[in-house]
DNA sequence: TACCTTTACGGGCACGTGCCCGTAAATTGC
DNA sequence: GCAATTTACGGGCACGTGCCCGTAAAGGTA
């Protein structure tokens, strides 16, 4: 079968003007040397054409490269989540690098503000055309952000958003949404009079984040007039001893706590501490997929794991910008992942 | 930015043989008219260089289009469910329409098995390169199989699959664990001594799909010992009367039901009758995102919904298909799509 | 009027690959 | 040994777009 052979796209539209290739070039890239009125009339015969540019031989022919910075947490010791984005990035790049795409990744320590700080300057220095970040610190992502619109180059958040800052999209979990989910699942089967206790393990103070997820939680006991009492408990620092310390205190003080919830992937070290003091009858509720997490899925220690499809996030981000930056199309604002519920029977499936 | 000037691709290959492009391209395409010791000279430079042909020189070059065949259900009263698996090879045919992919549906009525003999064979009167089916009846798709076998024509399984034939790729569930998850889910709160119900709804006598999907549902008690009892039942007609009417029969016999399981997404059926009779209480789980089962989903009739993301079945399918005929690239023979759980709390962000 | 600058366009090559057509060289037939 | 055929290859255009360069025409200045 053979394509149909009549004379497509730029040339059309010239023939049909009575110009050359050339002024409709510069018609469609606006750019300068076309008189008012012929550029109009090339423009009228555009849109009844309803052209559209062809890909292939625009990026064949064009010799420019677009370049965007991605700007992660690295692949700590405490998690590998961020395994997941990096791969739907690469995932991304694969598919659009004959489009003249590059990436350049730039990793923070999660641990580290100034980090952050310097990660963001080595990428304003660059010469990127659009930015992927995690915008893991308000303060410094607002300057980022206003210094990014004023070189119009396009940013998009990944995982955690700050609304008020004109990103180009969102893609990650509604969090409040999530928070909601887990109420339902970890009461699900939960006894009338037992506790719930909800864990914050982190070490930044100001992150938003969980308080959303814990709104989201509290909510749902709202919205059914159920009124169990709560428990809740901030940790600050992250190794097993100081969690261990604290949740043996919080146990103590709370005989008949039904149920755990914990605000971020750290619940693995939640289930350690429950599975060394004998209390697995506990319901326990987190997040992410990571290895640490699913091998206590497995053991029944946690029950389910809340997820946000993070390799997907990284591939619909890098698309985004792609879409933008090459295709010139538009896309949507907010782009809120799925919450999925991971349990030890279907783990083995779940795409990451 | 630039991109490197160093000359690249076939060119690059000729000059280093010694030979013009038009040689290297014979080679490439393996035609005739190359001699023995040219060729060989030829294959190995390009193995040095690790030669990746330039898919969008290639495409734009080319002349050729590329035609897929996909034979799904078509939207009936009863479903929706097959909208989804259509969005998705709608989606992956924007994305590939530039690199001259053309595709043409076929619908068939899912219960009338003539329409699916006679759909298949206008596909294979017509000219096509690949195509994605819905294997529904066992008999007829496997005297496709061997024809397109014969022709050489990869095609790729959907949504169920037909192990023994040769597709190129299946794209759909892993059914036994779907009806594992299931097993889970209905009786995560479920008291001791309930008996459970498993429902299936289908005109189809032979079909193996709910078999799976019932083995898996039952291994679940096995592995954990637990031997309540399981009451069963087949349902011939899809109608809501006749649904009711037998369901009223099982309730009548067995007064302890607690929880039941639809091995399809005709679940809303028995969701109504569940209303209806005033039997809310009973777990009911079932399958697929379709709008009457949300709507039950939404009413607390439903606790459960499983899904497999028809969407992104459609797409992959689509997609395998051109990775084979366009990219020249392997796929994978087993792709088995996560088992999601939908609930009231999440169903509104589901990526159907 | 003569000269210079700006504007408004057209010509044409390049991107990397596919493929048609032409032809020198090798092979075959008698 | 000569013509006919086959083999093995090169030249070069086409795909649709980007963009450099050249130039005629219009406008400006003395």
């Amino acid at each position: 079968m053979k394509k149909e052979n009549t004379s497509q796209g730029v040339k059309e539209i010239a023939r049909r003007a009575n110009v050359s290739t050339a002024t409709v070039d510069r018609v469609l890239h606006n750019r300068t040397g076309v008189s008012e009125k012929t550029k109009k009339r090339i423009n009228e015969i555009i849109k009844e054409l309803d052209y559209q540019p062809n890909l292939l031989a625009s990026r064949l022919a064009s010799k420019k490269i677009i370049s965007i910075a991605i700007v992660i947490p690295s692949v700590s010791e405490e998690t590998d989540f961020w395994e997941a984005p990096l791969r739907g990035v690469k995932r991304a790049e694969a598919e659009i690098k004959q489009y003249g795409v590059s990436t350049q990744v730039f990793f923070f320590d999660l641990n580290d503000k100034d980090s952050f700080s310097g990660k963001i300057a080595e990428v304003l220095r660059g010469d990127f055309q659009g930015v992927l970040i995690s915008p893991s610190y308000i303060e410094e992502t607002t300057k980022f952000a206003a210094e990014c619109e004023l070189r119009k180059i396009p940013f998009v958040f990944l995982d955690s958003n700050i609304p008020e800052l004109h990103s180009l999209s969102y893609i990650g979990p509604h969090l409040f949404k999530s928070g909601y989910v887990g109420a339902k699942l970890l009461t699900y089967r939960l006894e009338r009079d037992k506790k719930i206790l909800i864990i914050n393990i982190s070490k930044e103070i100001d992150n938003f984040n969980y308080q959303k997820i814990e709104e989201g939680f509290r909510s749902y006991f709202q919205d059914r007039g159920q009124s169990g009492e709560i428990v809740r408990i901030d940790i600050r620092e992250t190794d097993y001893q100081s969690v261990a310390r604290h949740l043996t205190y919080v146990f103590h003080l709370n005989k008949d706590i039904g149920a755990a919830f914990v605000t971020n992937s750290r619940v693995h070290t939640v289930a350690s501490f429950l599975k060394n003091s004998h209390r697995t009858h506990v319901s326990l509720i987190g997040f992410d997929f990571i290895s640490e997490n699913v091998a206590y899925l497995e053991n029944n220690v946690i029950d389910f794991l809340i997820c946000h499809r993070p390799e997907d996030q990284g591939y619909r981000g890098i698309m985004a910008l792609y879409q933008t930056l090459v295709v010139n199309a538009q896309v949507s604002k907010l782009s809120y992942m799925p919450i999925d519920i991971v349990t030890k029977e279907n783990y083995e499936f779940y795409h990451n």
